[in-house]
DNA sequence: TGGATAGTTCAACTATAATCGAAATATGGA
DNA sequence: TCCATATTTCGATTATAGTTGAACTATCCA
């Protein structure tokens, strides 16, 4: 037989070690431009070009352009999450230099998943929550209890208002550091983004590594009962 | 930042369109030997020798050697989920020859993904539990009714043991040909290898594509009100 | 208007990886 | 023991794809 569909086309776009950098760097699930993509991934801007326009050619990334900017994101919440799939399957990478195991060390810590949090923190936050009977785990999605929902109301988000939303509510995402569970959907990035409102946590530049702030250590501590 | 787990390497191997033939054949669930793969993907033996043993080393495939033969199989369902995901983000291929035409034709009609029935069948049989009101679609999950429960037991399968099962037991899976969903999990691998018992469905030589047989129209009309 | 910055296109070079013939190895059966 | 079959290893060839310098376009700002 000799039917199949392009899997080879789609996958020799993420096979090229220059732009798997790209689109990791984009897992972040916010815009850049094409010098700063170029940056992260160490190649010059001419070849950054290059490869951005076969990723967008290949419906994987999309482009607007602002006055002399480009500015490059991930085409959709799929793209991320087959990318994330794939980190699930694949080993470690063998560390080559001081910089680079500290970078590690910091995305293994904390960092965002396209929107909502992962590694050590993103895991051990739905384990709290978890725990302190807010949350309930299922196969495949994390179901709110009564609890939860006076918990959420007071914390300030409106559970309606996320379960209208087109995607899952509250899905449950395989941590490749981690190998372990954590909280995504509508429920996981409304409370990453409120915790950045909150200024608990906030971003690492160039990267989508995420530090606790010290206001974070004691809040996190109190609300969820979490000491990292 | 220049942290990643190496998504390049494992998308390198399903980059190249001998290595996604070999593979999208392996979609089967069965094993196969060297030289059928090398048949399916249109290479000669040392060349799918030389491709099977870096699938092998990339964990994605896995080898069991039985006198002169070896027989390859996919590693895990995990890597036969990854590569139907690809296949719902990409497009389909363009077509070069009659009969290539003929066994996309076929594919489309009716197939396995993995372990359980995918393309028009695939759907059209879910639709048909929907309708007949024994299963109730989820986000990520299939429900069975109590209507469903009784049909099953009557059917032959025992819903008792599917649940004890350690992967999850009625999956929504996209249909990358339909862009519809089917059942997957254990419920529909299940389902799938009792029609094969009673002989109501067929696989086709060398392929994932499965025919129903006459005795099988009949019964697909009567058991599940199907008529493809 | 002109200089600085962001990004792209082009052409040439280079490196890598798929392919296949030839030969080697392993197994089964007569 | 000898031959056929299944598969792998080796070496040479070929094709393709990433990289970069140089030149070009577009936008911003003074």
């Amino acid at each position: 037989m000799s039917v199949n569909p392009n899997v080879a086309e789609v996958a020799s776009l993420l096979s090229e070690p220059s732009r798997a950098m790209i689109l990791t760097s984009l897992m972040d699930g916010r815009f850049h431009t094409a010098s700063e993509l170029a940056y992260m991934a160490a190649i010059k801007p001419q070849t950054a070009s290059f490869h951005l326009s076969k990723l967008v050619k290949g419906n994987l990334v999309t482009v607007e352009k602002h006055g002399r900017y480009r500015y490059y994101q991930l085409a959709s919440r799929e793209v991320a999450c087959i990318l994330e799939s794939f980190l699930t399957i694949s080993k470690p990478p063998e560390v080559r230099s001081l910089k680079q195991s500290s970078q590690t060390i910091a995305l293994r810590n904390a960092r965002t998943c396209y929107d909502h949090l992962a590694g050590r923190l993103g895991v051990a936050l739905t384990e709290s929550m978890v725990n302190l009977g807010y949350l309930r785990k299922g196969e495949k999605e994390f179901e709110v209890t009564s609890n939860g929902e006076r918990f959420f109301q007071d914390f300030g988000l409106e559970l309606a208002d996320l379960r209208k939303e087109r995607r899952s509510f509250s899905r449950v995402c395989l941590d490749w550091s981690e190998r372990h569970h954590h909280l995504a959907g509508a429920l996981g990035q409304a409370i990453t983004s409120h915790l950045f409102e909150l200024n608990w946590i906030s971003r690492k530049p160039l990267s989508r590594a995420v530090t606790i702030t010290d206001k974070g250590q004691k809040e996190l501590k109190r609300y969820f009962n979490l000491s990292i």
